[in-house]
DNA sequence: ATGCCTTATTTCATAAGA
């Protein structure tokens, strides 16, 4: 079994490059993330073309996740129990707030789970966090303590499990191009590697990729400043896998060619070959 | 060679990404 994760940075500006990549590559389960649109303007009928069935969740033009699938599609679960939703700082004081307990908001769509050939998937696309100083922050760490109990709930009687996805999070210093640029910054702190230890202390082991070109793992490259072309990039994007998974691994690697050319997302898949 | 930011939207400007 093929499997893959990527960050598509909106799957309808990546359609023609999506498809292409699908039919050239072939997975059999495919975890897509930011696809910026809502569940209904997904593009079902031009995967469906190639033999995918989809599950996609997502509420409009921010976040949004996928799991396509060739090999089966069922228990399909839209975020996951206990989920936060973002509460940011209100500009000032709401009626509602001054009637009692505020309502709180809603998850956002970042967690899709489905099993597909007896493997439980979740595609995950985890809260970017701005500056450690942000609310965003505080709701990115709450976000990994609520996945951290849900995925904990499911290994009690699931064995082979992926976690794939968009973590945000370089887990060491060796996962970003340069760690004297990100002092100070989000995706490197100790909060945010220790969220990713708890995941793995579940059992979850992190399925490093093969570079196909030069010494770093990365799978994003900023847009700009030709940060691909020095390979200033970030290892954030990050496959953990249930024992049962990793040890059917035969290979991994970053397709870094679908960084490349006219119209690519920031972002490169990465693909698991599983026995 | 791989090439210097992109996306969707309350669109000719903005928020967000990481």
């Amino acid at each position: 079994m093929r499997l893959a994760t990527w960050n598509v940075n909106s799957v309808r500006a990546r359609l023609p490059r999506l498809l292409g990549w699908l039919a050239e590559t072939k997975p059999d389960v495919v975890c897509l993330q930011e696809t910026k649109c809502a569940a209904a303007e997904f593009p079902v009928a031009e995967v469906g073309e190639l033999g995918y069935e989809t599950a996609a969740h997502g509420a409009g033009r921010w976040n949004g996740v996928a799991v396509l699938s060739r090999v089966g599609l069922d228990d399909v679960t839209f975020g996951f129990p206990g989920e936060p939703g973002f509460r940011g700082e209100p500009a000032e004081p709401s009626l509602l707030d001054a009637l009692g307990e505020p309502e709180p908001p809603g998850p956002e769509a970042r967690a899709l789970g489905a099993t597909c050939a007896g493997v439980r998937f979740w595609s995950l696309y985890a809260p970017n966090g701005r500056t450690p100083e942000s609310a965003h922050y505080t709701y990115k760490l709450a976000w990994f303590g609520a996945l951290r109990a849900a995925l904990g709930a499911e290994l009690a009687t699931t064995r082979a499990l992926v976690a794939c996805g968009d973590f945000n999070v370089a887990p060491t210093d060796a996962d970003v191009w340069d760690p004297a640029a990100f002092v100070g910054a989000t995706h490197v702190t100790q909060a945010e590697r220790a969220a990713l230890a708890g995941l793995r202390a579940l059992g979850l082991m992190d399925i490093v990729p093969t570079p196909m070109k030069g010494p770093n793992p990365f799978t994003y490259w900023d847009y700009r400043a030709g940060m691909f072309h020095k390979d200033m990039g970030m290892r954030i994007d990050l496959v953990y896998a249930t024992e049962a998974v990793a040890g059917r691994v035969r290979s991994a690697y970053v397709d870094r060619e679908a960084r490349k050319g006219k119209g690519p997302s920031d972002h490169a898949p990465i693909v698991v070959d599983l026995q």
